[in-house]
DNA sequence: GCCGTTTTCGGCCCGACTGTTTTCAGTCG
């Protein structure tokens, strides 16, 4: 079987998560753990780099990782993973995923117990026998059995990030036929919901049967599940479960529609077109147009009041993409960044953009190598620098400032305000209660230096729980202080959530789109970011970073 | 396991918190 750049990055940090449960040297973890995140990045199939003997330029690739990927390249599978495997199975590394429990836990759980499935850790929790075990008390076993039920309640998804772009390679894939007339992906992907059950795909076709063969041999197909008139479902790579439906082409616009969902929404529709005719309609704004309702975006589907808003046509203009004139969050290898300056300012120029800012970690931060006073400065100097340079594009200064536990930020007023954008970040004390944690953002906001809050609740998708905050409150006092509040747009994070997000428009709080991109090839991530927006019915006007160069720097100086 | 205009060997990201202990290992960002 032939894997793609996501699966081949896959298997290697499943590697480095055996080597770690295994107690291996930390730094060889590491590197492999690098050299899949940079494939992961990568632009260009593997393949490709393969075939021109370039393998070994990739950085992080050395020649042992080369060896490995060369041996994937040639025979599908990794015999080093395998074995890896026998001594640590799938149910053991899994185990990673409860919060608070990490390799070395899990290597003596597992070598003392056996226990090899979250299913049997869980009873082993819930019947008290993991505190038996040395180094385990029962606050842990207590937070074994959380995180396992918190694991549970987030079912059979995966985020967007990995369904979309396997979701849209499927589609082009078999828009390549000529027997295709048309495809689309319908269900949640296509509202942008950030986390999705699977694949749902609807193709426009005469030729059913030889559509059902041409999902069995696209390459990303893992197994073949149900098949039947008109349908087939399975499994992709990365585990992503499909289902494609076959209509004629004189079905598919009201098919999507229908498909697309979501199932409220859905259900209003029907009974809307009671009694109607709408089989003459080509788009989905015709058949929305016969309902006498304004065409409404897929990612307003969701069954709140999208619906009677249509119907009184006041629905928003939503923000797109191309709205956007920069971004306002970027790191550098000034920093925890991958990728240079000079990369991320090309990298930002190619999106299109006006601007970008520049906001490193500061000092506290010093896992992420944060800047402190003079390094700031340094930097500072660099960037009017590089605007000696440039004549249509503009560097902002920045930076990422902590928000420390007692709510004081983590450099002082006289530097902060030397700054074009202030973003002020909380990444430690997690724990706080929720009055605790909300005070010391608020006293982040009402600084005046600052601009904007970063990914307010710390939330990662599948990982774990935003910390506890008054989300109200909050952006009362951003409202008051003319603080921003920012879409993250990490399609792990998506923090602020599309429901804090309408909050916050609703309040009439400013919201800036950032891709927090640590590597160059991450700034286009913002694709996610938007999507969020609109699933929060944010309009351009909403967004600072729709503004124009000149427009953004009068706010910030207003701020 | 990777990397090198300080090095082909010896570094590589470190400090705080948590829960377990009774002085510290493990986890996290």
């Amino acid at each position: 079987m032939s894997m793609d750049n996501r699966e081949i990055a896959r298997m290697l940090d499943e590697t480095a998560d055996i080597l770690e449960i295994l107690g291996e040297n930390p730094f060889k973890v590491r590197a492999y753990r690098k050299a899949a995140s940079n494939i992961n990045r990568l632009e260009t199939d593997l393949r490709e780099i393969w075939a021109q003997g370039r393998l070994g330029e990739l950085p992080g690739v050395g020649k042992a990782i080369r060896a490995k990927l060369e041996e994937i390249m040639t025979t599908g599978d990794l015999r080093y993973y395998r074995e890896l495997q026998k001594k640590v199975p799938p149910g053991v590394t899994e185990m990673l995923a409860i919060p608070g429990l990490g390799p070395k836990t899990i290597g003596s759980i597992y070598t003392q117990t056996g226990i090899d499935s979250l299913e049997k850790l869980y009873q082993a929790a819930r019947d008290k026998k993991l505190r038996e075990l040395p180094g385990i008390g029962a606050k842990t076993e207590y937070n074994v059995k959380k995180g396992i039920e918190m694991l549970r309640s987030l079912g059979e998804t995966v985020t967007l990030g990995t369904a979309l772009p396997l979701a849209e390679e499927f589609k082009d894939y078999l828009k390549g036929y000529d027997y295709v007339e048309a495809v689309e992906i319908v269900g949640s992907i296509r509202r942008g919901k950030p986390l999705v059950g699977d694949i749902d795909l609807l193709v426009a076709s005469n030729s059913e049967n030889l559509v059902r063969e041409a999902v069995k041999r696209f390459r990303r197909l893992r197994e073949i599940g149900k098949e039947s008139q008109g349908y087939i479902a399975g499994k992709l790579g990365l585990g992503v479960d499909f289902e494609v439906i076959i209509v004629s082409p004189s079905d598919f616009c009201l098919a999507v529609m229908l498909a697309t969902g979501s199932r409220g929404h859905r259900e209003k529709l029907v009974q809307e077109m009671e009694g109607l005719d709408v089989s003459g309609a080509s788009t989905e704004a015709d058949v929305y147009g016969l309902l006498s309702m304004q065409f409404i975006p897929p990612e307003l589907r969701e069954d709140r009041d999208e619906i009677e808003q249509a119907r009184q046509h006041c629905l928003p203009e939503l923000v797109k993409l191309g709205d956007l004139r920069g971004d306002l969050h970027i790191h550098t290898s000034w920093s925890d960044g991958a990728s240079s300056l000079e990369e991320m300012v090309a990298a930002a120029r190619r999106l299109g953009y006006s601007y970008m800012a520049v906001t490193e970690h500061s000092r506290s931060l010093s896992v992420s190598r944060g800047l402190d006073e003079e390094r700031l400065m340094n930097q500072v100097r660099a960037i009017q620098e590089i605007n000696r340079s440039l004549d249509d594009f503009t560097v902002l200064t920045g930076i990422e400032v902590d928000i420390l536990k007692d709510g004081r930020l983590d450099l002082p007023d006289e530097i902060l305000e030397q700054l074009d954008v202030v973003i002020a970040s909380v990444h430690s004390h997690f724990r706080l209660s929720r009055q605790e944690q909300t005070e010391r953002i608020i006293s982040a906001i009402k600084n005046e230096h600052v601009d904007i809050i970063g990914h307010l609740t710390g939330r990662l998708l599948l990982r774990r729980p935003g910390y506890e905050v008054d989300v109200e409150a909050i952006i009362e006092q951003a409202r008051k202080f003319r603080t921003a509040l920012e879409i993250n747009s990490h399609p792990d994070r998506l923090d602020i959530s599309e429901e804090v997000a309408r909050l916050a428009r609703d309040a009439g709080v400013k919201v800036a789109i950032n891709s927090d991109a640590h590597h160059h090839a991450d700034m286009s991530l913002v694709t996610y970011g938007v999507l969020d927006a609109r699933r929060g019915w944010l309009r351009k006007e909403d967004v600072i970073n729709t503004l124009e160069t000149g427009e953004l720097l009068a706010y910030l100086r207003n701020k």
